[in-house]
RNA sequence: GGCCGGGUGGCAGAGUGGCUAUGCAGCGGACUGCAAAUCCGCGUACGUCGGUUCAAUUCCGGCCUCGGCCUCCA
């Protein structure tokens, strides 16, 4: 079946058809460097990679480009602050945001600009809009000129009258429409800047994305996705640029992530519900199971949903990974090879506009098929397609003795529990379950779970 | 105020014009020395008021209500 996706351009669900038959084009806007990724920024990274992974499922070649804003003022700010230089800021910023998203185990994207590799082509691009009457000096600035673009303000369905009545920050002198965006804008000597046409300055934030998507996807390209929160004004300026500057249509499907809040609340720093994805890896039970238990949680709810992440919404996520881990566990030996097929209904899931719930309720009915299954060819194949489809949502990829035994964070040592598990088997040899039950309970309360199978004793950390 | 998206069983969360996911929690049973895990069974939900229809949780309209955006924000 077709892939069938939201697209905020047409409010719709439209079939996907890649402009270049076989080949997809997609960019998405990434972080700002200036500090480290919090859950919110987690969010459409993880549903993004969950797309970017299904189109390389369903077509031959695909080209994901992530940026990295690495001028931008709040980076300024916070150099000023701390007296770093704003070098040693983003390089860091920049690291520990890859660290972070492959912990969540995120592919890297295929190309990811920095806005300071690509000055020369922003200031092209400016130029070209100055050339053509949509953009204006004004003071050193350089404006996009709304009132030239007849469209403006359609993708995100508000009129000019609306956005000018909204216009709740005070205007700038220098702009002839309270609704012009700057393009660039001049920087005194202690901040970053590079020459142009138009003195010492640098880029608005705005222009970067429709610059790098066009060295890195063309003028026209297939999706462009990120927070719906950017849909205004973000987006809506990004294709006022690209489509005036390039003289062409700009991205064809654009797809919008949900905002994200916490235990029902907005996440901000003064309500003290504010998460960074190191804080949340670093509560999890073991060094394996964070990533993947956050990732999980993310991918429970519609990617256009808002999601509220909630303790109890993690806690789920984990149980179900334990659930899914201990139906591969009980397979272990048994080879897969050959059988590594996504069944039907969990790729029809993702095509039908990314529906992970779903997909993942499908994993829990194979899991269950699994469990159930008698044979050593239907647990293969049960096998095979759980693991296939994990993969496709990024999910299940370790062993299962590494999900429940990950690495001691402070509780007992792997020989520890061995040894406790050859005390207890003799207790329970010598029918003294008192001793048994102590030895267990010990474990127990030490972060360790025994469980007594037909081959043996297995245990994890929980 | 304008625009947009929601309100589903104890909880999370899909979906559908009639056959009413999935998981967690709960209850009963099997298995187990006891547990755990697993398996079997149980609980019949769709904000509200109208309309359309043989039939609406699903379509349409009003109302109530929650959330987001409206040039910092993923």
């Amino acid at each position: 079946m077709p892939l069938v996706l939201y697209n905020t351009l047409t409010r719709r669900k439209d079939v996907f058809e890649p402009l270049n038959p076989g080949h997809v084009g997609m960019y998405v806007c990434g972080p700002t460097v200036y500090d480290r990724a919090h859950i919110g920024n987690a969010r459409p990274v993880i549903v993004f990679d969950v797309l970017y992974r299904l189109l390389k499922a369903l077509y031959p070649s695909v080209r994901y480009v992530r940026n990295i804003t690495d001028v931008d003022d709040k980076i300024n700010a916070r150099a000023k602050d701390s007296g770093e230089t704003i070098a040693v800021i983003t390089e860091r910023t920049t690291r520990l945001f890859h660290e972070d998203m492959a912990a969540l185990n995120c592919l890297a994207p295929d190309v990811e600009p920095r806005a300071t590799a690509h000055i020369a082509q922003m200031i092209a691009m400016i130029g070209r809009l100055i050339a053509t009457g949509h953009a204006y000096e004004a003071e050193g600035h350089v404006l996009f000129a709304v009132g030239s673009m007849a469209e403006y303000g359609a993708f995100s369905g508000r009129s000019k009258d609306e956005m000018i009545a909204g216009a709740r920050v005070e205007v700038a002198p220098y702009k002839n429409d309270p609704g012009d965006f700057v393009l660039w804008k001049p920087s005194p000597p202690e901040l970053p800047g590079w020459d142009s046409p138009w003195g010492r300055g640098r880029p608005g934030w705005h222009i970067e994305c429709s610059a790098m998507s066009l060295e890195h996807l063309g003028a026209t390209f297939d999706i462009h996705g990120g927070g719906q929160d950017l849909v205004f004004p973000h987006h809506e300026n990004e294709i006022a640029q690209s489509t005036c500057a390039n003289g062409k249509p700009f991205a064809r499907y654009w797809l919008h992530n949900g905002w994200l809040m916490v235990e029902g609340e907005k996440m901000s720093k003064s309500l003290g519900n504010f998460f960074t994805v190191r804080d949340l890896l670093d509560q999890a039970p073991n060094e394996t199971q964070g990533g993947e238990a956050i990732r999980l949680a993310m991918l429970a709810t519609h990617y256009h949903q808002p999601f509220d992440w909630t303790a109890e919404a993690l806690r789920q996520a984990r149980t179900t990974l334990d659930r899914l881990y201990t139906a591969l566990r009980a397979v272990a030996d048994i080879d897969a090879n050959g059988y590594d097929v996504v069944p039907t209904p969990v790729l029809a899931a993702l095509e039908d506009d990314l529906n992970t719930p779903l997909a993942i309720s499908h994993l829990h009915e194979q899991a269950s098929a699994l469990n159930k299954a008698a044979h050593l060819e239907d647990k293969a194949r049960c096998k095979g397609a759980l693991l296939a489809s994990g993969r496709l949502l990024g999910l299940l990829g370790q062993s299962p003795e590494a999900w429940f035994r990950g690495a001691a964070v402070g509780g007992p040592s792997d020989a520890d529990i061995e040894a406790a598990i050859v005390a207890r088997a003799e207790a329970r040899k010598a029918r003294n379950f008192a001793e048994a039950d102590r030895i267990r309970k010990d474990l127990a309360e030490r972060g360790v779970v025994l469980e007594d199978g037909a081959a043996g004793t297995s245990w994890k950390r929980a």
